[in-house]
DNA sequence: ATGAAAGCGCTAACAC
DNA sequence: GTGTTAGCGCTTTCAT
C-alpha cells in the first residue's frame, strides 16, 4: 500500500489514464471515452473506471486534453481595472455563467493602457482561450491585436466599453433613453441650467453619453452652453476640479449630469466645499449605481447599468453559440442591456 | 502569397515551429531554442527565427509546452466574492505581480460555499496551475482539497482567510495591535461601554478580532459584557440588526467596534434610524477601510488591511521561492503585513 | 551551434 | 462496446 500521499510527500508522477487502464485491464482510450461519459462505454465500465480514477487520485489533465483538441475550456476577459465596481460586478457575472458551463475564467487587467491590453491579448491567444471578453482600455487606439485573436480562431466579445468598427458580439447599455430620462427628471424637478461632467471622449460610451445629454438638452428647446460641458479624468480629483470649474462660473448652473458616479462624487464634494446646498441650489446625478451613491447624504441620484447581468450576458452569448441554441446567423449581435434610472436624494427639490 | 489573414479569413491551422523551421530551412528544435533565448544559439538564427516568427504570425501554443515541460505559468486565485473590495484589490496585487513575471492568473469565486471551493480547487489541480492564492470560504470545513493540490505538486499560498492548520505560506494582517489601537482610542476619547460586532466565528480572521478585541476590553479593566457581544453574517440587513439588538439594550452601548466595514455600516445606518447622534452619544468604528467609510459623513474610523499589498506580498512570496531568492528553507513562510487604524469622525467626540 | 528523436497525456478516426 | 494507432506542438537529452 502506498501511503505517500497521507504522509503529505508529493508524488512522483501523476496517475494517468494510462495507470487506470493498466489496473482495470483496459485501454486507455476506453479510460478517456469513460471519463468523458461517451455512450458507447458500458455504464460496468464507466462505474469501474470511475472508482478506479478515485482509487487512484487521478486528475485530467488540461493540457494534454488541450492541446489535442486544440481548444480549451477558458474564457481571457480583460478589463481596465478588476477593482472597479462595475468592472468586478460584470467579471462575476461572467464567472458566474462560465462555471455553471464548466469553463474557467483568466483575467487580465489593462490598467487602460494599450500596450498592456495587447500584451494580455497575446498572452490568451497563446493560451488557446475560447473567448476574449474584453471592455476597451481608455489608450486603446487600434483592434488589430484583438483582429489577431480572431484571426487566431479566438471569438471575442466586447462589453461596455466598446468599438463597434469591430465586428464582434457585443453587450452594451441603451443610452439614449436613460439619458433623455435623466435630463427629463431634472427638468420637472425645476432645474433649468443643466451642466455636463464629460469622460474621456476616446472611450466609445462616454462620448455617447455626452452626445444623448447634448441631443436631449436641445430637444427641451434649452441652449447648448459651452461653458457647461467641462472634462475629466476618471479620478475623483480631476472631478473635483472640473466641478469646480463649473461651480464658480458666473452663471452658475443648477445642475450637474456627471458622466460616472466617480464624477457625481466629486461634484457633491466640491458643492460641499463651497457651501452650496443639494438639491436645493444644485442637482448631481452621475451613472453606474455604485455602492456608495447610495449611502452619502443627500443620497445621489444615479442610473443602474446592471454590470452583473452585462457579464452573464456576455456569458451567455457565447455558450448559446458553443452549444447551437442560436439561430445560425454568423453575424455579430449586439444585446442591449436596458439601464435604470435610480432617482434619489440628490435631484429631488420638489416635494 | 496568403491573403487570409487580411482578408479577415480564419487560417485553417496556426502557424507551429514546423513551420517556421522548414521555411528556415532548420530544425524545430532550434527554433524553439532560439525563441526562449538559448544561449547556445547564434544571434543570427534567433534574429532570422525571431523575423519569420512574425512574418508567419506564430504565437506560442502554451498548452503544448506546459504539457511537455508539466508546470504552466499560471497562478490560480479563489476567493469567496471578487466583487468585495478587499478581494478585488488583493486580486489586482497578485494579478500585478504575476504579470510582471510573466504569469497570468485564473480566477474562481467560492461564494463562501465550501462545495464551490473544492470545486475551483479541483479545476485548477487540473490546470496544472503552479500556485493556488486562496482566501477560505467562510463554508470551509475542511482543507483536505487543498493538501490534495500540493499532493498534485501545486503549492497553496493562503492569505487572509487562512486556517493555520494547515502549514503552506500565509499572508495575513496583524490584529493584536491594531485591535489594541482601537480600544485604545476609543478609551482615549471617553467611551466607556464599548459593543463588538462579531463576524461568522469560523471564519479565522473574525475570531481572532474578536478575541483580540476581549483580550483587550478586559486589559482596561472593563468587565466584558456579554449583552455587548452581537454576531452578524457578513451583509448590510444582517448587521443593522444586531445592531439594532445592541443599541436598543438598557444600558445602551456608547460605542460599537465592528469587525468588517459592511457591519460599521448597519451600525451607523441603525444609529440614524433610532436618532443616536455619532459620535457624540456612539461611536461606531469597523475594519478595512472601504470606500464608503471615507465619504459618509460623519466619516467611518477603520483599519487599513492595505489588501492590494497582500495580494503583491503573496505573489512574491510564489517569485522569490521560483527564482531561488530566498534562503534555503523548506518551512512555510507567514508574512505579517501590519494594518493602519484610520481615525475619522466617527469616534472622535473630542475636539 | 545545431540536429535527431522521443515523449508529455490525451482524444478521435478507424477498425473489429 | 472496445482496441489500435496516430498525432496535437512543444521541449530536451543525447549526439555531432
Amino acid at each position: 500500500m502506498d501511503y505517500s500521499f497521507s504522509l503529505g510527500m508529493k508524488p512522483s508522477k501523476r496517475t494517468t489514464i494510462y495507470d487506470i487502464a493498466k489496473a482495470l485491464n483496459i485501454t486507455p482510450a476506453t479510460v478517456s471515452r469513460a471519463l468523458n461519459g461517451n455512450k458507447l462505454i458500458s455504464d460496468a465500465t464507466k462505474q469501474q473506471v470511475a472508482i478506479m480514477a478515485k482509487k487512484l487520485n487521478y486528475k485530467h489533465n488540461a493540457h494534454a486534453s488541450n492541446l489535442r483538441t486544440g481548444g480549451s475550456k477558458t474564457i481571457g476577459v480583460v478589463v481596465p481595472q478588476i477593482t472597479i465596481n462595475f468592472f468586478s460586478k460584470a467579471i462575476a457575472g461572467i464567472e458566474e455563467v462560465a462555471s455553471l458551463n464548466g469553463y474557467t475564467i483568466i483575467i487580465c487587467q489593462s490598467d487602460d493602457d494599450f500596450e498592456k491590453e495587447k500584451a494580455a491579448v497575446e498572452t490568451l491567444i497563446n493560451q488557446n482561450v475560447a473567448c476574449i471578453m474584453i471592455s476597451l482600455a481608455a489608450g486603446t487606439k487600434s483592434t488589430e491585436h484583438l483582429q489577431e485573436a480572431i484571426n487566431n480562431n479566438v471569438r471575442v466579445i466586447q462589453f461596455d466599453r466598446t468599438d463597434e468598427s469591430l465586428p464582434t458580439d457585443r453587450v452594451i447599455n441603451e443610452i439614449d433613453n436613460v439619458v433623455a430620462e435623466m435630463v427629463q427628471h431634472l427638468f420637472d424637478q425645476g432645474y433649468r441650467n443643466i451642466a455636463y461632467l464629460a469622460g474621456p471622449q476616446n472611450i466609445d460610451i462616454f462620448r455617447k453619453r455626452r452626445e444623448a445629454f447634448e441631443r436631449n438638452i436641445k430637444k427641451l428647446g434649452f441652449p447648448l452652453v459651452k461653458k457647461n460641458i467641462e472634462h475629466y479624468d476618471l479620478d475623483r480629483d480631476s472631478s473635483r476640479m472640473a466641478a469646480r470649474k463649473l461651480l464658480t462660473q458666473k452663471k452658475r448652473p443648477d445642475a450637474i449630469f456627471a458622466s460616472s458616479d466617480l464624477g457625481a462624487l466629486g461634484a457633491w464634494e466640491m458643492a460641499r466645499e463651497l457651501g452650496i446646498q443639494i438639491p436645493e441650489e444644485l442637482a448631481i446625478c452621475g451613472f453606474s449605481n455604485e455602492f456608495y451613491t447610495e449611502i452619502v447624504s443627500p443620497s445621489i441620484t444615479t442610473v443602474n447599468q446592471f454590470s452583473q447581468k452585462m457579464g452573464q450576458v456576455a456569458g451567455n452569448i457565447l455558450f448559446d453559440s458553443i452549444n447551437n441554441k442560436l439561430p445560425n446567423s454568423e453575424k455579430p449581435v449586439t444585446v442591449i442591456v436596458k439601464p435604470e434610472l435610480i432617482v434619489r436624494e440628490s435631484t429631488c427639490r420638489k416635494v
